[in-house]
DNA sequence: CCCTTATTATCCAAGCTGGATAACAAAAAG
DNA sequence: CTTTTTGTTATCCAGCTTGGATAATAAGGG
C-alpha cells in the first residue's frame, strides 16, 4: 500500500482520537454542552489542535457523525453465507449483531437522541445523510421479513423503532440501568443474555389467550 | 373546600407553569444547558421569580422530576374494572394507555435520557426516590403476567427496557421520526395506531417457521 | 541544514451564568 | 382608608467559559 511516513501516520492517528473524544463528548453533553477544549482534553491534546485538523465545531461534528455510521455500515456487514441461511435464522442473527453493535458503541444511540431532543439543524443533516439511507435498507429487509412472516404487518416505521429503541436502551441508558437493577449490561455475558431475550420476546413469544 | 384567595390561587398557577416550563426545558437541554433565565422566559414570568419560588436549580430540578412522577401515577392508574379483566387484557389496556402517556408528555423519556446519559448525582436521586418504585410494581406485575404467558420468560430488567422504550421511542424522538418518515407521531390516530403496532409486535405475534 | 508542518502556549473580547439586592404594585389585614 | 405583606419585576455584578485568533516551538522530510 502507500507507505506511510511518521508525520502523516501520526497525525491520522491524533485526527482519529479527537473523534472519538467528539464523539463521547457529543453523545454526553450534546452539541453546546460540550466544549472544544473538554473534546481536546478527553483526545489528549491541546484544544487549539482541533481547530487545525477541522474547520470548526459545526465541521468538527459532522466528520464525527460520519465517522460513526461508515464504522457502523463496515461492523454489521452481513458475514459470510449469511444470505444463505432462512430468513427466520437471518432476523435472529441480525438482531444478536445489532444489540452487539448497540452495546459496544453506545454513543451512537447517545448522540443522535442527543440531537432529536432538540430538533437542530445537525439532526437534518444527519437524517438526509445517513439515517435516511438506513431507513431505505431497513425498509426494503422489513418489506422481506414481514412476506416471510418474521415480522407482522404493521407501518414499518413502528418496526424500525421497536427494534431500534429495544436494542438500543439498556446501552443508551447504562448508568440508570446499573443504578436501579444493580445489573452492568456492560459485558459479553450480559449483552449475550439480552440479546437472548430480546430475540425470544420478538420473535419466539405470543400470549397465550 | 379551602378558600383559595386571588393571591394563592395565582401563585400556584405561576410555580405550575414554572414547573412544565422546566421539564420541557431540561428534557431539551438538560440540567447545565438550561438556563434559569430560559426557563423563566418560556413560563412568562421574570428569571428572579424562579428563586423566590424555589431555592436554587437543584431544588427547581427535583421539584419538577417530582412532579412529573406524580402526574405520571395519577394518569396512569388503573381504570374501574381492570382488575377483573383476564391477565391478555390487562396487558393490553395497560400498554395502550402507556403509549398514550409517553405520547402525551415526551418529556417525561427526554428528562430521565438526559440525566442518564451523564449519570449525574441526580439520576441517583430520581432512580432512588421514584424510579425503584415504579420499577418494584413493574416487576410484580412482570411476574403475574410471566406466569400467565402475557410475557416469556426473560429477565425482569430486560422486560422493562423492551416494553419501556419502545413504547416512549417514536414520541421522544418526534423530530427525527418527522424528517425521516415523514410521520406525525403526535395525533391521536398516530398514536392509537402505533399502540397497535407495538401490541401486535410484542404480544400477538411469533415467527413462523 | 533549512523548510515545512503538526503541535502547543497565550491571549482576547463577548456572552452568559446563577444569584444578590433594591424597587414596585396589588392583595390582604386592620 | 391606611398599613403591612407578598408575589413579581428591574438592575446589577463578579466570575467563568466560550470559540477562535495569533505567536511560539519542535521535530520530520527533503
Amino acid at each position: 500500500m502507500t507507505e506511510l511516513g511518521v508525520r502523516e501516520r501520526q497525525k491520522r492517528e491524533t485526527r482519529a482520537s479527537i473523534l472519538q473524544a467528539a464523539l463521547d463528548q457529543f453523545a454526553e453533553r450534546g452539541f453546546d454542552g460540550a466544549s472544544i477544549r473538554d473534546i481536546a482534553k478527553r483526545a489528549g491534546v491541546f484544544h487549539g489542535l482541533i481547530k487545525y485538523h477541522f474547520e470548526n465545531k459545526e465541521e468538527l461534528w459532522k466528520a464525527a457523525v460520519s465517522f460513526l455510521f461508515e464504522r457502523q455500515a463496515t461492523e454489521m456487514a452481513n458475514p459470510e453465507g449469511f444470505d444463505d441461511l432462512p430468513p427466520a435464522e437471518q432476523a435472529r442473527n441480525w438482531l444478536r449483531r445489532y444489540v452487539h453493535y448497540c452495546a459496544h458503541h453506545p454513543e451512537h444511540a447517545r448522540i443522535m437522541v442527543q440531537e432529536s431532543l432538540r430538533d437542530s439543524e445537525r439532526l437534518r443533516w444527519a437524517v438526509k445523510e445517513h439515517i435516511a439511507p438506513v431507513h431505505e435498507i431497513a425498509r426494503d429487509v422489513s418489506s422481506r421479513w414481514m412476506q416471510a412472516g418474521i415480522y407482522p404487518a404493521i407501518p414499518y416505521h413502528a418496526i424500525i423503532y421497536i427494534i431500534s429503541s429495544s436494542a438500543q436502551a439498556p446501552f443508551m441508558l447504562a448508568p440508570e440501568v446499573r443504578h436501579s437493577s444493580g445489573v452492568d449490561v456492560m459485558n459479553t455475558a450480559q449483552i449475550d443474555a439480552y440479546a437472548d431475550a430480546l430475540i425470544t420476546m420478538l420473535f419466539d413469544h405470543k400470549i397465550k389467550d
